[in-house]
DNA sequence: CGTCGGGTGTTATACTATAACATATTCTGT
DNA sequence: ACAGAATATGTTATAGTATAACACCCGACG
């Protein structure tokens, strides 16, 4: 019975969260990272990565490409594509396949499987990197004699927040 | 360890296994579904359900349109979507969100959440409905106070067949 | 008959992603 | 500083996936 009570971080940020805070962590984070692989964090990679990480809802690679343009920046859909495949490459950030969307990478301690939470109402993709959930797909897989490399776990429902009707 | 060996049909079928009774089956089945619950299995809904059978490798909507047209059917996009989305509503079918592709469902009783193993090498997408694997989800979820509502589990890898090296 | 609703046909278009090639920028060794 | 190599970005075109909007057909029911 929960005898275990880890402290972590919660995967839901709070309504009224820092956000600028979240954006600044993260790139500060990328830079290191880049930095110690010997990865070129660009300023249009750097600046993708801060698209993404706009919000914790994930986002479309057109919608990164819009507000490329509104930088006065030439882009077209390769430009977008190849950053944002860096950034995978790279772990900083996950793509969600059921959204064909992007969203930032809340622990980017190198390239690593994760699960999602996505709220279908407030549309947020809250990061879960449960080993007890990895550990059960594991062993669901190995009983088929399938070794898995990439799970996808895309969890659709609703989040806390959402749930409680609007307000008290 | 693995005290309770439990009968299960295996979720991978066999290289030689004779896969036009997999299609009789889930022909069978969806006449049986649809009759009982009043829905129209129309001679083209029963044909899509059959080309998405065709193999245990999902398919894509486009693959299935150009089946259609080999038919000497008229038929465009929307013709195959409204076909697949009602093999969907009905459970009769799978989507593979890392794939934009579609599978027959192997256990069509009533609509249900599905996990899937698909093989990197030979395409196979094989469903396993892990109950242990499903309550593992929820609870992790259950922890972050989220009401999951549709889970997508797609486990990329290798499958038993194709981790042998071709042959003996 | 008439009309009503579900299913399908038809056309057009939106959205997502990549191929192929040109140019620019950065790095390395001299 | 320079040449040459490697990496990154710009540019154009196209492939692949999905839906909107409207027209037509056809069987069920009065
Ligand atoms: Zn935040
Ligand atoms: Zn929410
Ligand atoms: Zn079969
Ligand atoms: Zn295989």
């Amino acid at each position: 019975m929960a005898a275990l009570k880890r402290r972590r971080t919660p995967p839901f940020p709070g309504r009224g969260h820092d956000h600028a805070r979240c954006v600044d962590v993260a790139l500060g984070e990328a830079t290191r990272l880049c930095a110690r692989d010997g990865q070129r964090l660009t300023p249009l990679r750097r600046r993708v990565l801060e698209l993404v990480w706009g919000s914790h809802q994930p986002v479309g690679a057109y919608a990164i490409l819009d507000r490329l343009k509104q930088d006065g920046r030439a882009a077209a859909p390769p430009t977008v594509y190849r950053a944002l495949d860096f950034l995978l490459a790279r772990g900083l950030i996950h793509r969600i396949a059921s959204l064909n969307a992007f969203v930032g990478c809340a622990r980017p301690d190198g390239s690593h499987p994760a699960q999602f939470l996505i709220c279908r109402r407030c549309g947020t993709a809250a990061e879960i990197d449960d080993p007890r959930l990895a550990a059960a797909i594991g062993r669901s897989a190995t009983e088929s004699g399938f070794a898995v490399d990439a799970p996808i776990v895309e969890l659709r429902g609703l989040c806390a927040g959402c749930r409680r009707p609007a307000a008290g």
